[in-house]
DNA sequence: AATTTTATCTGACCTAAGTCAGACAAATGA
DNA sequence: TCATTTGTCTGACTTAGGTCAGATAAAATT
């Protein structure tokens, strides 16, 4: 145990002067750390300075002065808010945007750098998400999303590349039945995905229908996320949906080499039943009535 | 890949706020940081004046002036080196002392916390392993250590479940020919680790007698650090000392079940040879000559 | 319309951190 | 022995970062 601890206190130091070297490099353009993160901030959007300032956590006075030297620098330019002219809004200016760039291109440098020199990049990131997700656990948000837009494929991809790994069969997307997009949009249904910080980790899909029965898809937890009680976080909110959508039968298919699921399944209320379809991959099926 | 570097990037900020809060903690106890630094460096065994200033990167008018603050706080007593008092030695006072534990405390709390909220402790100290080696992977050693001592025990116990984990039949070595200590020191032979920042991540021992013929045992390196080249490092330098004692001819049995290891063998000049001992578990024999 | 609240700014002030030139004393080398 | 080098210290100075008490103007409330 103690042992555990000085592994952590490792860690610690390691990323520590990993960090610090990335907190010298944004010292590196010439700009102290406290003007580079208000430069930032305005570069990734925010612009109301009472935003900026609670989201870096800075004292009024302190904060006007930056913003004042960034304008001296001509990197941002600021005025009254249109809808409340108490309030100031910043935004960059051409050479504000320039530097903002370099800010980007070198912390993605130096993340490339990081996979680049590694013979295991997979690993690596598998990692990262790992403690990523550990050490915000307690900020993971579950979102409603358009299952075509690129974080919900990134879960979906994922998910049926697990399938693919575990199925004796394999699995192939084509074979299976792929819900319509729209079935899983309100009204008819919803697409759900675990946030942590900007990660997705976590999705399932709620296809209906007109009627009052739906369907429960593509439930799926990252690795990194696994045994924070994400899966069932996930199916209660999918089941408030539908209770909200009209809803009073929930069924779903899944496989028996995937007994994690039905376990969760059998201790969330779910009767198994017959089989309710011709698809080839799934041998359980399950229903629930809300 | 743009994916890949914005999961670096969210792991940056999930460890920087992490971190963040560390270095609060050391502001808490209501002393700057630059002093808790030059505390904790002491606290660690640093001594002389001019090593903590290296080791912490400081001016050198700044590190008298922060040592002359903890003085004044009655932390620390400083005086000159025995033999040369040019150079002075700095030392914990019996409340500096304290302090410093105090420091250690906060540090360990914040790393069993990390532990303490997760269902996988086990998976988080690996990942961790695994990123904290990837950062210092330029900096991993190899020392010579008896190996009854606790780090080369580290390394010993997790050969030995690996084992465990991977023969069909298990491990137990107490039915193997567990070599003596005192046949892996100095002259007989050696044992050496493989050392990142101060966590063993792999070890080989040099098994010698009175003759020419020496055998290898126990080559083993971290899941944190396979793929970088570990295994050969520790080999050559095994080689090496067995020359330098004499040694011509080296030994070494090993398992079909380990296949990376005898391709390792096969690719470093290692031939195939017939079985030389009764020991249950090897199937395959390799000879070297040096 | 007068008062209070809100959002930001300014001036005065502070500490931490760091730089640099030179002082000083001990050790080293010619 | 004398000049040079080495290790540390002191004083003077700078920058970054931060706090706090008003000032100011717009918005919200009475």
């Amino acid at each position: 145990m103690t042992d555990d601890i000085q592994r952590i206190r490792r860690f610690n130091r390691a990323v520590t002067s990993e960090v610090g070297a990335l907190d010298t490099s944004f010292l590196g353009l010439g700009r102290p750390l406290g003007s580079a993160r208000v430069l930032n901030a305005i570069g990734h959007g925010l612009q109301e300075v009472g935003v900026i300032r609670d989201y870096l956590g800075l004292d009024s006075g302190l904060m006007s002065r930056l913003l004042r030297g960034l304008e001296a620098e001509g990197m941002i330019t600021t005025g009254p808010s249109p809808d409340d002219s108490r309030r100031r809004i910043a935004q960059l200016t051409d050479e504000g945007r320039a530097a903002f760039t370099e800010y980007e291109r070198l912390s993605n440098d130096q993340a490339r750098a990081i996979l680049a020199r590694h013979p295991r990049p997979q690993a690596i990131l598998d990692a990262m998400d790992l403690i990523a997700t550990a050490l915000g656990q307690d900020r993971i948000e579950i979102i409603e999303i358009d299952p075509r837009e690129p974080e919900a494929i990134h879960c979906l991809t994922q998910y049926y590349r697990e399938l693919e790994r575990r199925f004796a069969t394999g699995f192939d997307v084509n074979l299976s039945r792929d819900p319509e997009a729209t079935d899983m949009i309100r009204p008819r249904g919803v697409f759900l995905l675990a946030m942590s910080d900007a990660l997705p980790i976590g999705c399932v899909g709620l296809k209906g229908g007109d009627g009052p029965v739906a369907e429960i898809k593509r439930l799926w937890v990252s690795p990194a996320a696994r045994g924070l009680k994400l899966a069932t976080r996930l199916m209660t909110r999918a089941e408030d949906v539908a209770r909200s959508l009209g809803i009073h039968t929930l069924r779903l298919d899944t496989n028996s080499a995937l007994p994690e699921a039905a376990a969760l399944y059998r201790k969330t209320g779910w009767q198994e039943i017959d089989r309710f379809n011709d698809d080839p991959y799934p041998d359980m099926f399950f229903e629930k009535t809300l």
